[in-house]
DNA sequence: AGGTGTAAAGGTCAAAGAAAGTCAAACTTT
DNA sequence: AAAGTTTGACTTTCTTTGACCTTTACACCT
C-alpha cells in the first residue's frame, strides 16, 4: 500500500458519521510525513465529483480544505451529462435543450432555466465560437457538479 | 479559526437587535489582543457596502467607529450595479455577495441565485484571473438586463 | 475670543507570514 | 512503455503586524 491510499483511507475515516470532512493540508502533510502536494494529489484522484465528492478550500492563515459527499445514484440525468455531453462542446440552442429538460425534470425551477440560458447567451459569453462552445460545457458543467450536492 | 474570523463574529453579534453598533478600534484591539490595524482589515474585508453594511467614524479624542446595517433598494441596487459595479471587472467574492443581495431582494430566487454562483466560478470560467474578471462582469450583467427585461 | 500645542483617537500602506494551489520532473509499479 | 506516485520549486490568496499619517478635542496661553 502506498502513501496516497494510506492518506484516502485515513480521510475516509474522518467522514465516520458525517458527511463534511474539514483538514489542514499542512497538518496532514505532517502526520504522514509526505510533501503537502501530495495531500492535492490524493483529493484530486480520489475524491473527484464522479465519486461523489465536493471540495471547498480557503488559503492563508486558518486557511483549510473541506470535503462533503453527495448521493450520485438519485442524479442519473445529471450523471450522464456530466460524464458525456458535458466533456465536448456544447451549442448555444443545445444548451437551452438541456436546461428545458432539467427544468422539466425539476432539477432546477424555470427561473434558474432561464437565467442560465442568458448566462450561456453567446452575447454573454462575447467570444469566438469555438472557444465559447467549450466555455459553455465547462460553466454548465460546474453548475450542474455543484447542484446535485442539493 | 483565525482572529479575523472571530472578531467579524463579535462584532455581528453585537448587532444583536438593533441596526447599528458602536466600537472603538483600540478598545476591540486590545480586547482581541491584535493590532489596531486588524480591525480596519475585519471591516473593510467583511463589512462592505455590497454586504450591506455602513461605515462611518470619527478620529480623535473622542472618536469612533460606527456601523450600520441598510437595506438595499430593489431599484438603486439594480441601477447601480450595471451602471457601476458591472461595467468593469468582477471578482467571484463580490458576484457572490450580490448574488445574494439579489435573492434577498427577490429579484432572483435562491436557488436561481446559486447556480448563477456556480455559472460564475472560477472554476466554470477557468481563463487567465484578468479577463475571467471581465467575462464574469459580462455574463452577469447580460442575465440581469434580460431577467429585469422579463 | 482666538491661536496653538498636545494627546487621543482612527486611517493607510506595505512587508512579512501563513496557508493552499499548480506543475513538471523524477521515481515506481504494472 | 504506460500509468500511477512522489517530490519540490514556484505561485496565489488571505491574514497579521508595524511604522507612519491625519483628524479631532481640549487645555493653555495671550
Amino acid at each position: 500500500m502506498n502513501i496516497s491510499d494510506i492518506i484516502e483511507e485515513f480521510i475516509l475515516e474522518q467522514f465516520d458519521n458525517s458527511n463534511d470532512v474539514s483538514l489542514s493540508r499542512n497538518e496532514l502533510a505532517n502526520y504522514f510525513n509526505c510533501a503537502p502536494s501530495q495531500i492535492n494529489y490524493v483529493l484530486s484522484t480520489r475524491f473527484t465529483t464522479p465519486k461523489g465528492f465536493l471540495i471547498e478550500s480557503r488559503r492563508g492563515g486558518g486557511g483549510y480544505i473541506r470535503l462533503s459527499r453527495v448521493d450520485l445514484n438519485k442524479n442519473d440525468y445529471i450523471n450522464n451529462l456530466l460524464c458525456h455531453v458535458l466533456n465536448a462542446d456544447l451549442d448555444y440552442p443545445t444548451s437551452l435543450q438541456i436546461l428545458k429538460n432539467l427544468s422539466e425534470l425539476n432539477i432546477i425551477n424555470s427561473q434558474t432555466a432561464q437565467a442560465l440560458g442568458y448566462a450561456l447567451s453567446p452575447k454573454a459569453l462575447a467570444m469566438p465560437v469555438k472557444i465559447e462552445n467549450k466555455q459553455r460545457a465547462n460553466i454548465l458543467k460546474n453548475v450542474l457538479i455543484n447542484i446535485i450536492k442539493g
